[in-house]
DNA sequence: TTCATTTAATAAACTACTTCATTTTTTACC
DNA sequence: GGTAAAAAATGAAGTAGTTTATTAAATGAA
């Protein structure tokens, strides 16, 4: 039943048949963690790419500096993992942590490899996911160069409506790329604004 | 035979029979771009991927401010295109123009997807291009975070270890994320350093 | 309810980077 | 080889964002 989120969205790229929908299903797991447990840690290997069916990761590292940096949110129908590390089975570059309990629909590394090959429609639909991430993720690297923080903001919360109170004001700074302070001080701006 | 650079890549990824290469290579074109000319334009719809066999690309964008913004630059055994544009075909946020004299393997969008049904393979070779071209744009996102000017300067240089006498310093600095002047400062600093 | 802890707000001093204006160097072409 | 145009260097003044320090508000556990 949790499932049929997933099924619904892969349905949005490819059309599996009932038989492949059932290899598909029995090579996942259903697995809830809890609020700040991790589903990935800095130098582990990553095993797993998780479609989020509901709850609320971040995915961050420690910098030299030993500061957090947010480097996504993933809510419902998005994906998490640290992808550089899973595809190539090194050791991760960042920790994804749940900021709510939080339900995903899991792959292995082992298990979605053979998954490729048993249903090799299934290399289109992850093609297809990481494109679009691919150009949401340079849209950024444009984003973060031509606006302002302030700017910048405005269009986290247009594209995250909700999630303004799902998470604390220090980590959308961090994923901002500003202190907690100057997002403070924006914040105090856009109120005296209007 | 520029060619077999192009299938010297391929097989990093897959592994192609002898009619699938023919197959493959039935299906795109060798073209060569001058100097200054422009193999995607913002505001067309981009209906190409290229693979560069030999030369050199900007992608940039206009800003509101009509300021260029250079996004990267891609040179032999790279892929350069605007994804976005090309796989929602939809009108191009970028232009691509050539720096150099530039050679591609040149796949149209309808090409392209009579070969992922004709080879099922491709597939899994782009979506394991797309995977490696992700974790690098997301890498990027984090350096711009977390380094000063002058770091991500140097590590400019280190991945792109000829670009700097190819690529005029204003179009550094614009990849940079900084003005011209203080590129020209670091660059004085680096100097002064040693 | 109370106390401790985390999060947010505010403000002053500071720094990385920009803007604008001028000069020097390099490139290119008749 | 000379001259125009483009690119790079330099410097002074300005701004977006940081740092550090302090206070206020919200959250959560006993």
């Amino acid at each position: 039943m949790e499932n049929s989120a997933f099924l619904q969205y892969t349905k949005k790229y490819i059309k599996l048949t009932t038989e492949e929908e059932a290899i598909l299903l029995s090579k996942v797991v259903v697995r809830t963690y809890l609020k700040d447990q991790y589903i990935v840690q800095q130098g582990d290997i990553c095993n797993s790419s998780n479609f989020i069916i509901s709850g609320c990761t971040k995915t961050f590292y420690m910098g030299a500096d030993g500061q957090e940096h947010v480097v996504m949110f993933s809510i419902e129908d998005w994906w998490t993992s640290d992808l550089g590390s899973f595809i190539a089975q090194k050791p991760a570059d960042f920790n994804v942590q749940c900021i709510e309990n939080t339900t995903v629909v899991q792959f292995t590394y082992e298990n979605l490899e053979k998954l490729y090959t048993q249903i090799p429609k299934l290399e289109r639909l992850f093609r297809k996911i990481v494109e679009r991430a691919f150009v949401a993720s340079q849209k950024r690297v444009i984003r973060n160069f031509s606006l302002t923080a302030k700017e910048r903001y405005a269009i986290f919360k247009k594209t995250y409506p909700k999630i303004d109170q799902r998470v604390p004001q220090y980590m959308i700074a961090s994923y901002l790329g500003i202190t907690k302070e100057f997002l403070s001080k924006i914040k105090s701006q856009l109120i005296n604004e209007q």
